[in-house]
DNA sequence: GATGAAACTCAGCCTAT
DNA sequence: ATAGGCTGAGTTTCATC
């Protein structure tokens, strides 16, 4: 597939807002709506864009704070990493979760209410999965950038 | 402004799938096109709904490389500081830049290419911001779970 | 461009306060 | 009775071919 500056360009304005009519995207890239129309097809059919979201503001909706978790394992046995993996994903507190390289195994993203969701977070879902040997908890005191969007 | 479970369900919906119609969603929330259509306004104008965005795959771009990097200061005087944040806000590697409580003082998530463009961000981009006392990188072996969507 | 569908507007209705 | 959400019809604009 031949994948080009204007395509780059498209991106760079979807990931920007996506709720943009094609005759707007049409003037900014100096094309004609249905040019524009078919490169957005060939680039979701060709798996460039994974999908279109709204994104919510956690602070309106009671969930303001975050808070990053280290978290090494006991044993990394296939099943254990396997199991952990399953029921972290599971917990819908946790935004996201990567297995790092380094001291820790894992790094949590988590979004609760208040310190204290926090607490009943980690005490009744986090040390409640087994195999878990410990745990590192960092506050998020502001953010100071958060995007979606990838540059090139 | 009221704020009921209709509307978080269409959060949720809106959240998974922006390019819905208002006839779809009508449907699943069992409501008439224009109930959705005042509804969605009604979330926009509100600020619960920040903005809709394309979420594209990283991997077709070549830029599947994560890095995690806490970052230590030398001083926290409120300039540096400032500056600091101002900086690494520039960057178009830095996706994410969150102040943090703990050992150090801030964590970024930084999307490359690979090792070697990493190296190239740290040693071109990054160490170049004053004040940095030291840095701590983690990379990404597996993306476990990331969505965008908060749960009610 | 043409067309079918979607977004958006409006006027009036229903419900709860 | 008044406010707010709901509906369905009508109009404009958009996506799609």
């Amino acid at each position: 597939m031949i994948f080009d500056a204007t395509d780059q360009k498209l991106l760079d304005l979807l990931q920007e807002d996506s709720k943009q009519t094609n005759k707007e995207l049409a003037n900014k890239l100096d094309l004609s709506v249905t040019a524009v129309f078919e490169r957005i097809k060939k680039l979701e059919k060709a798996g460039f864009i994974e999908k279109y979201v709204a994104l919510i503001n956690k602070n309106k909706i009671g969930k303001p704070f975050v808070v990053f978790c280290h978290i090494k394992l006991l044993q990394h046995s296939h099943d254990n990493v396997v199991k952990f993996e399953r029921e972290v994903s599971h917990l819908n507190e946790v935004l996201e979760c990567y297995h790092l390289s380094g001291d820790y195994d894992y790094l949590l993203k988590v979004l609760v209410a208040d310190m204290a969701a926090f607490r009943e977070f980690m005490i009744k879902k986090l040390t409640n999965i087994n195999h878990i040997s410990s745990t590192h908890s960092m506050f998020v005191i502001s953010e100071v950038k958060h995007t979606t969007a990838i540059s090139f």
